[in-house]
DNA sequence: AAAATCTGTTGACAAATGATAACGGAACAG
DNA sequence: CTGTTCCGTTATCATTTGTCAACAGATTTT
């Protein structure tokens, strides 16, 4: 169950863990199942916990005046579910997180990681490295978002994640992408004749 | 010339900066004038400097087939004006930074950060708050570019940001914003009707 | 098994945005 | 001072995308 985690946080660092601290980890992050459908994270909660996703996958999204779902992040196996700001500042979250498929996921409260941040060193390395990564993406999706066309960014998505195509609907993904579920429709059988 | 320096990692960590970490500081960053439309970064070189921006406005962007630009951030006081991922991964950026107004910046090359942050622990610290704090203002405006529409986009950048409106000419708004310049004309003057 | 829901597609029309061109005034450079 | 470039606006028309509605096939629920 934890080994994937291990795995993940390893393959960050310069120096791996060592086996009292794997020790640590496991004891620290609690195993937890969230059927499909079922809430992680709920508009106007406090995001209490951080969720490493082991195995299955989830979307985090804002619903609007209308009652239309915005996803803001589409999250698969090795992918940390968490409203940050809320996780950390413990103000109420404007998200929601769900489980699309069945997922078993490790989560850990904002106290425990934070001690666990002091009793490990190296994972402050960990989370150097991840947050220049989600630095680098970020920057990556906002350029693509005011640089590019609808159809350009649905291409440029499809050859970066194919294994989203497989595991969510189009509908999730057209809203990933920031159009309607119809025009997605016809962006890919456009595609498909040229 | 470096207090806006010190006064900015101060306002971000728990403990003040010691006499000797200020000094430190001082001798590490070096000062360096940019004037309008000149350089910081072009496309195809390396990051190699990190810039503070003491007192100015600058802009990064990239240029597209059809040679159009495309705004992904605009900087004043008190920004870091530095492509991230080619400053830390050492590749060829895809950005442009120039100068908007004439700039005052301290820069920092990425050895010099590593010592840097290597002999003042509490440096640490405040790259992480910074990095947390980029990462919320990431998610918002992704958030907000698959959301919302184009004037609300607008009404939000301005009261988020009014002193921007001041300092840029609107067809630079409107590329960061990703619409054109006349789309953000026709926003502003049916939002003066209303 | 029957009913309900979900998913992807398509058509017709409306709304938003882009492309191009033209214009006047402001700012700037020689 | 004078010509040039830059900036914001407006008009027209084309393109993209959204909205609403309907439909069939698949899946889920009862």
């Amino acid at each position: 169950m934890h080994e994937s985690l291990i795995k993940y946080i390893n393959s960050y660092t310069s120096t791996p863990l060592a086996d009292s601290e794997i020790e640590l980890i496991k004891n620290t992050f609690a195993p937890k199942k969230i059927r499909k459908k079922q809430y992680f994270l709920q508009e106007g909660q406090v995001c209490k916990f951080s969720a490493f996703i082991v195995k299955g996958a989830m979307r985090q999204y804002t619903v609007d005046d209308k009652g239309v779902e915005h996803i803001v992040r589409l999250l698969i196996e090795n992918w940390l579910a968490v409203d940050r700001e809320s996780f950390v500042m413990l103000t109420p979250s404007i998200y929601n997180i769900d489980a699309w498929e069945d997922t078993d996921v490790l989560i850990i409260t904002k106290p425990d990681s934070m001690d666990l941040f002091n009793q490990i060193p190296v994972l402050t390395e960990w989370r150097e490295r991840l947050d220049e990564h989600h630095a680098f993406a970020a920057q990556k999706r906002l350029s693509a978002s005011i640089s590019f066309s609808a159809e350009k960014r649905y291409s440029d998505f499809a050859s970066t994640y194919p294994e989203f195509l497989q595991r969510f609907p189009q509908h999730m993904i057209a809203s990933y992408l920031g159009i309607t579920k119809e025009t997605l429709s016809r962006l890919r059988h456009q595609a498909v004749k040229k």
